[in-house]
DNA sequence: CTGTTAGCGCCTTCAG
DNA sequence: CTGAAGGCGCTAACAG
């Protein structure tokens, strides 16, 4: 027993289907009220659902919308995707959702994927890549990009603009002043931190993790210290650990060493990989932030009740979500084109970076 | 510019459209070697996409499975939907997303939803509730899930089976051992401490958490100790954070009065109120396990970073969501109806329960 | 093995 | 204000 059609809607009600449809989906007005009542009751009785797949065919528009995450059990992602399922409510519309690993060949497949469905925009939130072995990659998932754009398509992106996309007019980014909030982060540390700077970063050429590095090392010099040297290590909590590991050790020599080695102050290019090197050190018996204090980027809200407490730049990720999520042309003018929404943090000091007593050691 | 279609791949390679969509997509066999290669040729070199919605239409089946949560944000969902994914992925179909707070309402709106779209089948991974105020909501939900199983829809829930559902063969559940792996650790629990037991709750009538709450008690007596009080409150932080601060305060009444007020344990029916109730302790000045112990149930990943470590229930979250999508007849057998797959969790003590050295007072 | 003919369920001109 | 007709893009029976 299939679900009933229009149809037999109408049948019941004793009207032609078009009549039917007027008074059931939306159209310019609703036909003669008493009309309009009997189809309805009609419609109510067989419990008719209308078929999305063929309204979608006739209008060619579907109201999905497409999000690309990496991981979606990652918290920064699953904020984002909170605001964008929320922006899509509010559009009437339903959430798509793709997980990719960040890799550009199953981006650019999770993009065919939408654009076969006809979803009317695409959000894509994982972090751009420029590394070499994403070259190729890259190059191909911009072209699918534009094409869908030139199809009508809209695309949201979070934080950068996609590498090498060039269909100027159906772009949407959130800008995120990654850059200038690591640098102010910087800043706001160097004000009362006199030992050294560290940075684990994440893969060399993920924009995100460039762009905090970059900002930090900015926010060194801008307050006149020499550049943070810099750890590469995989962009979750895992390549947290790792770094923070190697760390581990070298605060311990140091430690052991001259008496007068200072207090180091890491600064992770995200959260996730923070909470990663902090256990890393517990697990090695140092303690926060009494043998080395730390910083994060992106404030995750599960993460907040770490202790100690984390510090950070906060970003409202769920705006973000919300905003990444383009306005396709439901009600007034067309979507504008090429639209960069920017988006603001802050920089968050709590107690892992606080100062602490001098004679510690 | 719209996208390219069969027809105009089929009139490029110079066949017909019934052909083109043989080699392009899953017939039975390939035609002529020659013929399927001209064509797949043509369609490259228009970048055709083939159109799902029409395909869904013509084919009445959409690949798209539908994920019904609370909250895509909470950790304890979105480990799921990380699951779900994964099964989606092997299914090469895709997921659609929906939250709904937990409101029986909008989540008959997602089913309907789901069901316009011809979703293949619809996970539903929210605990169910039987409160009174939802008992309407849950009816109109069972009776909207019932049209959509009648219909050929396959649906997987996790925990319970919905309340008041009767299309036997349609429902497949996931049966997650809430109450026995409650009272399991209620037992490892009563092993070694001696103070009293308090339990917080989520709302009664949530069915999750009234299984955790039961089967705690349960220990409880089956190790001869009394049933603990339980205290009501939110399923989410900020629920553990109230009811925590209400523990606090009798707490610290009992330690100041007599000296040999016992240690209190903790129980909170999830992980993030355990999170939510210790740092209201904390704020509280109390510290764990030294004033309190403290156990959740979940072992969400985000939160094992946590000091100190909080014992609780291991579940395999993503296998859960894993195991929660229906395995549509794709290949062999007609999927089997009315299935229950059973997975099990597994009691982790750690720090947060640990005993104390009795001369804390 | 390929081409032709019908729809899948709905929306949308166009007549009446 | 309503009904009839055509088509959205594709697949699935039939013919040839």
């Amino acid at each position: 027993m299939a679900a009933s059609t229009l149809t037999e809607v109408a049948r019941l009600a004793g009207v032609s289907p078009a009549t039917a449809s007027r008074v059931l989906n939306g159209s310019a007005r609703t036909p003669g009220p008493d009309i309009a009542d009997r189809v309805r009751k009609a419609a109510e009785s067989l419990g008719y659902i209308p078929n999305a797949q063929a309204q979608g065919l006739a209008k060619s528009s579907s109201g999905l919308i497409g999000l690309i995450v990496h991981d979606i059990a990652d918290p920064y992602f699953s904020a984002i995707a909170r605001g964008v399922q929320a922006a899509a409510r509010d559009q009437h519309k339903m959430v798509l959702l793709a997980t990719t690993a960040g890799t550009p060949d199953d981006e650019r497949a999770a993009v065919a994927a939408f654009a076969a469905r006809r979803a009317d925009s695409i959000v894509i939130a994982g972090s751009r890549s420029i590394r070499q072995q994403d070259r190729e990659g890259n190059a191909v998932l911009a072209a699918e990009l534009d094409r869908y754009c030139r199809n009508g398509g809209r695309v949201g992106v979070v934080g950068h603009p996609v590498v090498g996309a060039s269909a100027p007019e159906g772009y949407h980014v959130v800008a995120v002043p990654n850059e200038d909030l690591a640098a102010e982060l910087a800043r706001e540390l160097a004000a009362f931190h006199n030992g050294d700077f560290v940075v684990i970063g994440g893969p060399q050429g993920l924009l995100t993790s460039d762009d905090r590095v970059r900002g930090f090392q900015r926010g060194l010099e801008s307050a006149g210290l020499p550049p943070a040297e810099v750890l590469r290590s995989g962009f979750d909590r895992s390549g947290g650990y790792e770094a923070g590991l190697a760390l581990a050790k070298r605060i311990k020599v140091g430690q052991s060493a001259a008496s007068g080695a200072s207090r180091l102050c890491i600064f992770a290019v995200n959260d996730v990989m923070a909470i990663g090197a902090a256990a890393a050190l517990r697990s090695e018996g140092l303690r926060i932030p009494r043998d080395a204090a730390i910083a994060g980027f992106d404030d995750i809200e599960t993460l907040r009740d770490f202790r100690p407490a984390l510090s950070t730049v906060r970003l409202p990720l769920e705006e973000i979500g919300r905003l990444a999520v383009p306005v396709t042309a439901t009600g007034g003018q067309a979507p504008d084109g090429g639209t960069v929404v920017p988006v603001t943090g802050q920089v968050t000091l709590r107690r892992s970076t606080e100062a602490v007593a001098e004679a510690a050691a």
